[in-house]
DNA sequence: TAAAAAACAGCAAAAAACAGCATATTCCAG
DNA sequence: CTGGAATATGCTGTTTTTTGCTGTTTTTTA
């Protein structure tokens, strides 16, 4: 295979789901994760992406989520996934909503389970197809440019008819929540949907005390 | 044979598939490693081809480019996108089905316009994103691991609600139609449910005649 | 803090590119 | 028709690039 041809399927993959692993291109391309470590670091000093630790990431999606760059909110928050992870078990059904906090959650859930996991937002349910015996449910709707989520009457009708175990609900979006006009309403009644469709409801939020979870019902 | 007989097809084999080995030609030509060599090389300095390490890209496939990659016959499909592409008037609200004839449409689209597209496909729905004035609906469903597409009955009851002007629905999928168990019903469900929902429906397909597009109803 | 994963550096084999040379073919004037 | 120049093609040996492997160092994670 020619190099430039797998300097484009990593580009087209980057592209795609705006992450990518390099034992995932290992698989994709038939090649030692030595010739995938320097095509993407070839890539990197041309700036067609940024290679990041085990991976690559899009240019796009390092601006696209610019608190990622912030390593104290990172850490936060991926301690804030792994204390939500573990409310869930293997075999439940549940929900992941947009933001950068469930994209982690989604990203670190053990890929080995079974888990049917309802999402509205792009890139989480990108990340949840990356393992294989996942259900990936998509709740549809009005896309947000900026966020990749799906809102809007459609979406809060689909909620409402949902039978989940666990809802976990992220907050303080990057600027979906604030940046669109219309959205303070709609998120206020999918929230409403899903607390009513949940046997729970997790609220992630990242603040001053790290583990703070609030259950509300 | 002559050396611009050799030029030509080695341009048009580069044409076709984005990519050639010069072993390939090798064989293609029956000539030595070194006069394919040569034969690159100077197309090369005739700004025709790109020369690579081991073989030879097209132009348009060297700059960043992606998902044109190894689609077979990508004139074909390009030239249904465009014809498909004349019967939308802006304004419409359309859907647009998965599959990499509708992912060429999707990408031709007139970004200046305004339109309302509804989708169950993923990579249609994010190439969508990318033209600001566009509003991009999502249809919910189980997603597919390898077309990203949206299924299920979930699909079928939100197709089924729709009001569109015109429908397209794209054939010979790479490998989403036949690739999956469960989805020859499915497939069909949701076809029943698009042109009950359409006011005319449109069936891309590539064959021998080139734009022929099957109306039914 | 310790184990695991990833990155790194260096090396060697294989493939490709390159330079130079020899042979064959074409072309053209005499 | 013919000798020679110009071009084209193939071959040989050398150099460069690529790529996988090994062992070591750094980073991540539990």
């Amino acid at each position: 295979m020619l190099k430039s041809e797998r300097h484009q399927i990593i580009l087209k993959e980057v592209e795609k789901r705006n992450r990518v692993q390099l034992q995932d291109l290992v698989q994709r391309l038939n090649v030692s994760i030595d010739t995938v470590r320097r095509d993407v670091k070839e890539l990197d000093g041309e700036h067609k992406l940024r290679k990041v630790h085990g991976g690559a990431v899009s240019l796009g999606f390092a601006s696209f989520s610019p608190q990622r760059n912030s390593i104290y909110a990172l850490e936060a928050k991926t301690h804030i996934a792994e204390k939500a992870i573990g409310m869930v078990s293997e075999g439940q059904v549940i929900f992941l909503d947009g933001g950068t906090t469930c994209l982690e959650m989604a990203r670190s859930l053990p890929a080995e389970w079974e888990l049917k996991v309802f999402t509205h937002s792009i890139p989480v349910a990108l990340e949840l197809l990356q393992k294989p015996r996942y259900t990936v449910e998509f709740i549809g709707g009005t896309l947000s440019p900026e966020s990749h989520l799906a809102q809007g009457i459609a979406a809060v009708r689909q909620l409402a008819e949902l039978h989940l175990d666990l809802a976990f609900i992220g907050t303080g979006y990057v600027d979906a929540e604030h940046g669109l006009s219309e959205s303070v309403w709609e998120t206020a009644q999918m929230k409403k949907s899903l607390i009513e469709a949940a046997r729970k409801t997790v609220l992630l939020c990242i603040s001053e005390k790290v583990n703070s979870q609030h259950r509300f019902r």
